[in-house]
DNA sequence: CTGAAAGCGCTTACAG
DNA sequence: CTGAAAGCGCTTACAG
């Protein structure tokens, strides 16, 4: 009810406020007994300490800021997951700023969590411009507030470090297996908009496709369904092609839908390969076969990461890269 | 950088801090030529009120809790759109607590969200059990914070305000859709374990098939995508079964794919329905048919609503029911 | 309409 | 190991 504050404790403990504070976080500075004597009485008062007179006496707010462009894309829940996991366990609460993914973050967001008086935060895109790099940088320096990537990398740099996969390797790797089944006409569809990460996973089916001396084709469609019907429709008339590696999931799906009306068998005629393994893979029909990303894992090793950089420990890797895998199901042959 | 202070924006304004702090929030009490002033000093030293100290004074924080399950469930991250724009119009941070979904919230996360004096609690489940319920009762009535739930209703007591569609309005009429098709054995593929909402949904679908003299089928499978196929496997040998209303879109799609296993034909033989209108509808073939839950709207909605709950207007109705349509794709006859 | 001052509930040098 | 006291940056009666 109306709540305990450190006085009442202080005064039922027979001790100064100061004992109070110190038994709570810096116990080793109390005397054993004193300090279980505190706590005990904490204990029964059910004394939590008020969060905002913490923060404005210690600075620092055991606070962090996620920073997300849009939740409902495929792999931000599950990212949130892990990340809401390990910020409990190092008792930091979670800020959401949901931001418009359309454009760099405005001053005014940055003016929120400023006054938020955050002690880190941690940046979840799968695309960063320059601009958002500048404006993070901004954050870093000026106000000495620690930033992680999540599921991004900004190639220029290791100023901010970053925790994802390799996604140069995977769309290596993913493509070597198509061109391993002796596919020979393997279009990459990616995305129109420009994403840091779909130009890593272009460079590496890149990669793959010259080092087979085979003819790079990539694709580019909108993130709409619809839209890319059309689309995919006007390539089977025109295009001849034997093997699919999607950016997304959906775009995966999409495509094979859109194969299936034209009579096009799936994994006969063409392979299909997703990069995200979300839910939509397991539903699909044939199950698409996919590069499966460590989703939790980046949220929960992102968040880790940025409690190191909170506490100024050294961190050895600014650029952490979680293993991936292949995951084979029935859009692929062998 | 070191940051502006009241202080330093009363020196530059030649006025109190007092009457700084009036310009920014009682701004009819200060005389429009010192308000312009203090507030043109704001703009120019980028002062930012610092969050801690005004949560102290005022004990306000302007911040709210969003309690969620999971982020990973379907509804959720659409949700949470809906919810932090109307947040950020009202000028309110967002604090997120995922907690587990399997058991009650424990008093930990309780003490947590008391000790960060959130103004208010968004409560984001489709399913509330008695315990809770009472949870939340005892937070609401012992430390006052306004609390709604969202995409839930709570059958027994409207104490507690929730935003959401008419579930067992939705369930009856996407099964009349069925039996007006003919459809005579109608499953209701629901979960086993209890949620709220499958409850409404499964009174909906017993209205409508009891008003038509037909038997009722509830059908109840775990979440788990492979568990699901042994059951269907099972209900197609056993079973006759011309129509399905699957209470989540992934269970409609799940056994779609089992159905086209077992050569049946989609809505030929059987009519299918869902009950979310995710992205799965839209990707599956044939696409399903749904009711559609306006997700975004609740969560706006539900937030708003939060906001004058915090701001003690009164508000009239305390159960609010939004719109919900049915939107007839491939998976349904006519 | 404006200012001086108390107070919000903590942390943290500084003494002892 | 413990306490007294200053201070964190605001808000808000209370005077004037």
């Amino acid at each position: 009810m109306s709540k305990a504050t450190i006085y009442d404790v202080a005064g039922a403990a027979r001790v100064s406020l100061a004992t109070v504070s110190r038994a709570i976080n810096n116990p080793e500075k109390v005397k054993p007994e004193t300090r279980e004597r505190v706590l005990r009485v904490i204990e029964e008062l059910g004394y939590k300490p008020n969060a905002f007179a913490k923060g404005l006496a210690s600075r620092k707010s055991t606070t962090v800021a996620v920073l997300v462009p849009d939740m409902s894309r495929a792999s931000m829940a599950e990212m949130m997951n892990g990340i809401a996991d390990i910020a409990r366990v190092y008792k930091y609460s979670v800020l959401l700023y949901i931001m418009d993914s359309e454009e760099a973050p405005e001053e005014d967001i940055l003016k929120e969590i400023v006054a938020a008086q955050v002690d880190g935060i941690l940046y979840l895109n799968d695309e960063i411009t320059e601009k958002q790099y500048t404006f993070l940088m901004k954050i870093k320096n000026e106000y000495k507030i620690p930033i992680v990537l999540t599921n991004t990398i900004y190639p220029e740099s290791d100023a901010i470090p970053s925790v994802s996969i390799d996604y140069e390797r995977a769309g290596y790797e993913i493509t070597k297996k198509l061109i391993d089944e002796g596919r020979r006409n393997i279009y990459m569809v990616s995305t129109v908009r420009k994403y840091m990460v779909n130009d890593l996973k272009e460079a590496g089916y890149l990669r793959a496709i010259q080092e087979a001396s085979l003819t790079p084709k990539i694709m580019r469609t909108s993130g709409r369904i619809s839209i890319n019907t059309e689309h995919f429709n006007e390539y089977f008339r025109e295009h001849k092609v034997d093997g699919v590696v999607a950016v997304r999931d959906s775009i995966a799906v999409s495509f094979m839908n859109v194969a299936r009306k034209n009579h096009v068998h799936i994994p006969d005629d063409i392979s299909v390969v997703g990069m995200q393994n979300t839910k939509y893979a397991l539903l699909a029909r044939p199950q698409l076969s996919c590069v499966d990303v460590p989703i939790y894992d980046i949220g929960a090793v992102g968040m880790r990461l940025l409690t190191k950089l909170m506490n100024e420990e050294a961190v050895d890797e600014p650029r952490v890269m979680l293993d991936h895998s292949l995951i084979l199901r029935d859009t692929t042959r062998i």
